[in-house]
DNA sequence: CTGAAAGCGCTTACAG
DNA sequence: CTGAAAGCGCTTACAG
């Protein structure tokens, strides 16, 4: 910039205010400072305008895995509202590690992002007050914050758990299998509360054998469902807590002879070509990105009220498998 | 940082020293420097750092959508390959409009990200000279890039499709019908040639009603692919061009009676469990990403060769909707 | 309409 | 083992 202002025999605040197009400069001047940053190539170093301005205009997100088809488009849609808002988006993925959440979310603040967009991996985020009162803006998404209060959006897990699990009742399942996420994460736990009330609701009795908790991997889900669907009583209906569980539960299923209803949490492409087609309690992806995003942009423009918690709703899709009826 | 070496009764430099971690500060010092930090809630501004070091530890990641299952997974594996060189990893969405790919790319660079991955939305790519003249590092993965010359890493899109044509050649088909993208994209051309090449060694004529280029988008996807299933001599099996275009396909399909077969380039979640399974022509989104990155990281070590092309082989995995016989 | 000076928060090169 | 000075490339606040 130095040299521009040399070359134009101009000052440094002229080629300033080319750069940004402010008001206030001659058209003659304008026009030799313009000359001048095309014959050096002069390209503005943010950087520094970001050091002496204190916004980056940047946000982060970190995520548990980008390739999860449930997260992507949830970080597109941020990503778009971050664009209308002139932001860059940063990417990290936690892998659903407590650990690396923190280290990532520690180095984008260090990076001085001008918010943060959280899907937590971890359970206490009270590492994150510093930040905040350093006037980070954040909010969460799919999952509550631990022991510290701040903007939240979520799916209403509890709500559509137990709208599925009600569907399969109400189409003659007594016995239903409940295969879901690790117990610790809210939205499992949730979805398995869900699924208790149903029951209940239906005067029901829910068998402890009938309920599956733990890691997502296939080897896991597969095993489980084996199991659910073996011995002298087996369920007549599975709900599968996640799309991950969902997928390998209709592999399990693709080689059973015996009909087996099942209802999936969350949709996912290709669910209506499958037979048979799968019944889902759908939840929107790229609408919780975006409320979210809203969310943080609403603080980055000074407002200050008491963190919001946003509930969406979810959906019930019948397909077919939710809808076959009990079969032993 | 200031008021942290005033309170600690320490130079700057001390501080420096001991926020990263280097040599020479007595324990005791070092003992009063961390009090201080953690008494005053100091965090490191990364922005100053960047504008001193030259070099920010980042890197974009251009692409045309986050949300395609195909390119989450090549994001993730770049993101894996930037965390173990301690680099973070900034994604922008092209929306395949090659202005925004411009602006966005431009954008990062003002950021002055250390190097660049671009999937190309447009095909000159000479605005970025000078951006390589300053030093920016750039591969671009996928798509080759246009009137520059640069590291680039692909799949082999040519003898990807003309296997798989060859593939359905040999199960009996002679009037196959092609559904690829718009021919403006290398990767569409490429795979247009490979089938067309495949039809000519087996000494088959293309008619050239039976070749359907254009947006991916179901509407004329669908459109196009009735039409090559209609009229006196329609074709008895499909190629398609990529994951989208065989989304689309198989939805088609599902409604018809006759059986048609089918090969898609690009594998897809799920393929297997439909019916029939679908064959495909499999490329490895994760690899792209991984190797686009080492030959990033390679040149930020200061790797000085001529630029390299990589061509990734692709895999044909026959599953059942390939190898159905011609039926009319 | 234009510019000189100070400063954003660090690191570098040097001296002690 | 420790620190003062200069500087990275911009913008801010001010003066003319």
């Amino acid at each position: 910039m130095k040299d521009v202002a040399a070359r134009a025999g101009v000052g440094l605040k002229t080629v300033s205010r080319v750069v940004n197009g402010e008001e206030g400069v001659s058209a003659d001047t304008e026009h030799r400072v313009r000359e001048a940053i095309t014959a050096l190539g002069f390209r503005r170093n943010d950087s520094a305008r970001t050091l002496r301005k204190g916004r980056t205009a940047s946000i982060g997100l970190v995520l548990e895995d980008l390739a999860d088809p449930f997260y992507a488009p949830l970080s597109r849609a941020v990503e778009e509202v971050a664009r209308a808002h002139g932001a860059l988006l940063i990417n990290g993925s936690s892998a659903e590690d407590p650990d690396r959440e923190r280290e990532l979310v520690l180095a984008l603040c260090a990076r001085r992002v001008d918010g943060l967009i959280i899907i937590p991996a971890g359970d206490d985020h009270r590492y994150l007050t510093p930040e905040i009162e350093a006037g980070v803006a954040i909010s969460f998404v799919d999952r509550a914050p631990g022991l510290i209060d701040a903007d939240v959006v979520l799916s209403d897990s509890f709500e559509g758990a137990r709208e599925g699990t009600a569907h399969l009742i109400a189409h003659g399942h007594r016995r239903i299998g409940f295969v879901g996420d690790q117990p610790q994460i809210q939205t499992a736990a949730e979805r398995l509360r869900g699924y208790r009330t149903a029951m209940a609701e239906a005067g029901l009795p829910v068998d402890g054998s009938w309920v599956s908790l733990g890691p997502t991997n296939p080897e896991r889900v597969r095993a489980e469902t084996v199991r659910l669907l073996s011995g002298p009583e087996p369920v007549t209906a599975l709900f599968a807590g996640n799309n991950r569980v969902t997928v390998t539960v209709v592999r399990v299923l693709a080689a059973q002879t015996r009909g087996v209803a099942l209802v999936g949490f969350d949709d996912f492409e290709l669910a209506d070509l499958l037979s048979p087609p799968v019944t889902v309690v759908a939840q929107d992806p790229a609408q919780l990105g975006r409320s979210a995003a809203e969310l943080l942009f609403r603080r980055l423009e000074g407002v200050d009220d008491p963190p919001r918690q946003l509930a969406l709703p979810t959906r019930l899709i019948a397909r077919g498998s939710g809808e076959l009826p009990p079969e032993v």
